[in-house]
DNA sequence: GTCATTTGGTACCGATTCAGTCCCGTTTTG
DNA sequence: CAAAACGGGACTGAATCGGTACCAAATGAC
């Protein structure tokens, strides 16, 4: 399915619900009962956005997290990257690649341009139009032909 | 990671081979032994892929497996899709659709792009580019910048 | 007609990965 | 010092995935 995971799903509600009031600082239980998930778990996202930089941190009595970046500056493949590491469909070129003549291989090319593509389609998504309403959405999309079924989660 | 499956990929795999030499039938033990994987798991993705369509198959003592349309006619979306289902990085829109206000979701607009987007990357290379040494790139690519590592399967 | 060959379908099991939870240490404030 | 909150792992159960095996159906050779 080529799918995201759970987590960096969650890790992008919470940053749209974050990006909705910018500069505050909110603690993780409270942004749990906000989005409607296991503290623990929205816990653990947190933090793989804090060590990101993403977010700031605060400890203590009153302390919280808050956006490092102003909205428009956090990317949806930031995001991700954060919470489930380097983006790419696939993993060749690198070490133990099993390619035929290790350099000479003829789907190499192909695999890099889909995997730059799909980074700069999710770089080119701003967590500032990603939490709000999207103005014009620039070109119209047929959304039956490219939507296949689901449901996940997203903030209430 | 938002990676490919290891069948999926064992998929594109087969099918650049096969489209090295289009209107051959070849049997899936003599695949299996030209791609390096196990004859049953090779076995596995061609039934996949001829219940796609992809692939046409023909049963009995000469029996094997040919492309069902010419490489330039399969795009590397179809095949993937035939292995993996659908494709889509989020699942949202469809029945179980958990957010707000059911339709009016803010983040619904930038998703959907997003898989257009994607989908219209992997659907843009075809079974002949991507089989071939790919003449131009097109563009150029920073192949360092973009490309994290790992190695995958590719046909000797 | 019978048998070897090759695909079609499905069920199954082991391994890996993922999601979720918990615990304990550290920092900050009152 | 005590309470509130984050930081970093470790651990566990569940779900998914990769791989294998088995048997049925088709085809062609003899
Ligand atoms: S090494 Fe990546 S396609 Fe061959
Ligand atoms: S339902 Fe898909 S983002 Fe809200």
């Amino acid at each position: 399915m080529l799918r995201l995971s759970k987590l960096s799903d969650y890790g992008t509600v919470i940053m749209a619900h974050m990006a909705r009031e910018p500069a505050r600082s909110v603690s993780a239980a409270e942004l749990a009962d906000a989005v409607g998930l296991a503290p623990t778990t929205v816990s653990k996202v947190l933090k793989l956005l804090t060590r990101a930089q993403l977010l700031g941190s605060r400890r203590g009595v009153h302390g919280g997290y808050a956006l490092a970046r102003s909205p428009e500056e956090i990317s949806l493949a930031q995001v991700i990257a954060a919470v489930e590491g380097p983006i790419g469909v696939t993993e060749c070129g690198a070490a133990a690649g099993l390619c035929a003549q290790e350099a000479a291989c003829p789907s190499r090319a192909s695999w890099l341009r889909v995997n730059r593509v799909v980074h700069e389609a999710l770089d080119g998504v701003s967590l500032a139009e990603f939490a709000r309403p999207a103005p014009p959405p620039a070109t119209p999309v047929n959304l039956a032909a490219i939507h296949p079924g689901g449901g996940h989660t997203c903030a209430p």
